[in-house]
RNA sequence: GCCGUUGUGGCUCAGGGGUAGAGCAGCUCACUCGUAAUGAGCAGGUCGUCGGUUCGAUUCCGACCAACGGCUCCA
């Protein structure tokens, strides 16, 4: 019989007899890597472990420990999960069960939704197959075999799914008496499925379309072992205890109320204050980049959001009034008063680039449904620009915003990712338009040296555009800045500008958020800081508290010149023990409590007290006063 | 907009067909106290809204509103 060779990682090649599986492989380097081993990846592929290696192949063996192990475990728990359902509610068709980021879901047609219940009852099911531990055992079969067994068990889902395939045989995995369709690789298995939790139950639409069925979804998470899992689980508590809507209501930030209306935020004083200190920080800037603050109405003629397409591409979301017989739109977008304030006078290449910056606060009627927090709202404040520039100075412009969402993202220490949408189906402007603006901000992303993803096809259908996404405490993506090259609003509106050979050109227009909508940059901020903001951030910074009654005076003066100096101080004079006002002032995340006691009235001073309960070394108001400047100045 | 869950004093939550309870917060009094909760007393709710069933609804049913977890859509 003749042998074959197959190379490992390290170099080293190992010869096995013709028909030698994975498992085999793995037998021969050692039993513990045979035990631990749950898949491997041949020729740069994933397979199973039961895979056939063939002369020639490049093999590692994916173990408990490889990177590529918590997608396997979480696939086979899905189908786990499957089987389980389907032998709980014979009736129940199966559809799609990917791992995804966190954990995996499956989405089932069932007569009745699932409820919490049932929840427990097919994980304490899902427990009990996994310990029968079935094989998985992979089939292949022509594309006509496949869609006759599903249709023979009316999987009618997988019928779809495999009609829609563009390939001559598909992969089945069989685990006791559930088959199901599916690319693998799988756990050899269910056994090795043994650290899972079902989390959520959620609707969601056959293939992604609100046109058809809306499925039941479950959720789940699964990891290697129950420690990885335990410790995912109690990550999960204290990101919500980060979260935003709680921290908002225990630190007095702001509020929604059901009399006001929803997604509307009332910002209560320390709110404000944070959000006020943002737009100063804000302003300042964009003026050092040479923007120019402008500000435009909240309301304008209907005529004129139907000139800018508003009014076709965008009316459900907007909100109209009428006055005198005229309509009015109140605006969910700055940008045409930017466009009046171009077009107010001739503008020459020398001009250019102008960029106009406005924190302009905008109304869009969002579906029902889709709110959330401070996250999704119905009105808010964008810190919006509009750049016009001539096409040569596209490049450099995009290069600059990118700059500017760097520079500003490092000052809150914030990691972010960047995605690229390209040329939709549906667009308009001309090829020409379209390859230079997505040149250019490929160019700038590129320049960066920071990674970004390609989304093909989902720009804007007026130009392509770069999106910027943070993550909450949750881990759900959210977009804050945005990069769009625009070539409507320029024609719509004829803007021109006169060029150096004298003829009249169309400039480009770039329309860029830095923090996004500031109603959404605080949310995450706060899930970011956990509400402990740095100090130059924080609504209050400090807080007098004195020991007894008799340091009241002192506390007095020393809360008057705190202020005065412009520090946000707050004075707790109450007849309370010491250790009380400091557990409040604690909760309330307030950095600096400046303790105040017969010692420090006697020496003219203040005790500071950081919230992590540490201390300063005692020092007068004045020095105080220095000390947050400093730290104010370096964004500390 | 769609699917599911939830909605009880300022906050967190218990209860349940016969018109409601706890802790915290609030108020009053006593204590004058050194780095995460001093003690006692008092007051506070037409149980999200509107209908229906019932002798009787906060509890059961329906609609609506809102929140929460998702889907779709988006800053």
């Amino acid at each position: 019989m003749s042998k074959i060779r197959v190379s490992l990682p390290d170099g080293s090649v190992k010869e096995l007899e013709q028909g030698a599986n994975i498992l085999g492989l793995a037998a021969s380097i050692g039993a513990g890597l045979a035990k631990a081993a749950i898949a491997a990846r041949m020729d740069g592929e994933l397979v199973d472990l039961t895979a056939l290696l063939h002369d020639g192949a490049k093999v590692e063996i994916v173990t408990e420990k490889s990177p590529e192990a918590l997608e396997i475990v979480r696939h086979t728990t899905s189908h786990l999960m499957a089987q389980a359902v389907k032998s709980l509610i014979p009736g129940a068709k199966v559809t799609i069960g990917p791992a995804i980021e966190n954990g995996f879901y499956y989405d089932f047609d069932v007569e009745v939704p699932f409820s919490p219940e049932d929840l427990e009852k097919i994980e304490l099911k899902m427990k009990e197959l996994a310990k029968a531990n079935s094989k998985l055992e992979r089939l292949v079969l022509t594309k006509a075999e496949a869609i006759k067994l599903f249709c023979e068990m009316g999987e009618t889902y997988k019928v779809e799914l495999i009609e829609d395939l563009d390939v001559a045989t598909v992969s089945l995995y069989r685990q006791g008496d559930f088959v199901d369709l599916c690319r693998g690789p799988h756990l050899p298995s269910t056994s090795f499925c043994k650290a899972f939790k079902l989390t959520s139950i959620a609707g969601a639409y056959w293939r992604g379309d609100e046109r058809r069925k809306m499925l039941q979804r479950i959720y789940g998470t699964a990891f290697v072992d129950k420690k990885e899992l335990d410790a995912y689980l109690s990550r999960l508590e204290e990101a919500k205890r980060r979260d935003h809507r709680k921290l908002g209501k225990e630190l007095d930030l702001f509020s929604f109320s059901d009399e006001v209306g929803a997604g509307l935020v009332i910002w209560h004083p320390k709110g404000a204050m944070l959000r006020t200190i943002l737009e100063d920080f804000e302003r300042k800037e964009h003026l050092k980049r040479d923007y120019d603050i402008v500000l435009g109405p909240q309301i304008l003629k209907t005529e004129l959001w139907q000139r800018s397409g508003h009014y076709d591409n965008y009316r459900e979301n907007m909100y109209f009034t009428e006055v005198d017989g005229q309509s009015y739109g109140v605006k969910p977008m700055n940008c045409l008063s930017h466009m009046m304030i171009y077009k107010s006078q001739l503008r020459s290449y020398r001009d250019l680039p102008l960029r106009y910056f406005e924190l302009g606060t905008v109304h869009r009627h969002e579906r029902a449904g889709v709110l959330h927090g401070l996250l999704r709202v119905r009105g808010f404040t964008q810190d919006d620009a509009h750049i016009l520039c001539t096409p040569e100075q596209l490049d450099s412009e995009i290069k600059g915003v990118l700059a500017f969402v760097s520079d500003v993202m490092g000052i809150f220490g914030f990691e972010y990712e960047m995605e690229l949408s390209t040329r939709p189906d549906k667009s308009i402007g001309s090829d020409d338009d379209w390859e230079r603006a997505t040149k250019a901000l490929l160019g700038a992303l590129q320049d960066s040296g920071r990674e970004f993803e390609i989304n093909e096809g989902d720009g804007a259908f007026y130009g392509p555009k770069i999106d910027i996404k943070l993550r909450d405490a949750l881990d759900r993506k959210w977009q804050c800045a945005t990069i769009q090259c625009d070539f409507t609003l320029p024609e719509r509106f004829d803007l021109t500008y006169v060029a150096a050979d004298g003829e009249k050109k169309r400039p480009v227009m770039v329309h860029r958020v830095i923090l996004g909508a500031i109603e959404r940059f605080i949310g995450v901020l706060i899930e970011h800081y956990a509400g402990n903001f740095p100090l130059w951030l924080s609504p209050v910074q400090a807080i007098v508290v004195t020991v007894t009654d008799n340091q009241i005076p002192h506390a007095r003066s020393v809360y008057k010149t705190l202020r005065a100096a412009g520090v946000r101080v707050q004075q707790d004079l109450r007849n309370e023990k010491l250790g009380f006002k400091i557990r409040e002032a604690q909760l309330q995340k307030i950095p600096y409590m400046l303790v105040v006691g017969d010692k420090e009235v006697e020496s003219g001073t203040v005790a500071p007290r950081y919230r992590d309960g540490k201390n300063l070394s005692v020092m007068t108001a004045v020095e105080f006063i220095e000390f947050v400047n400093t730290e104010a100045d370096n964004y500390r």
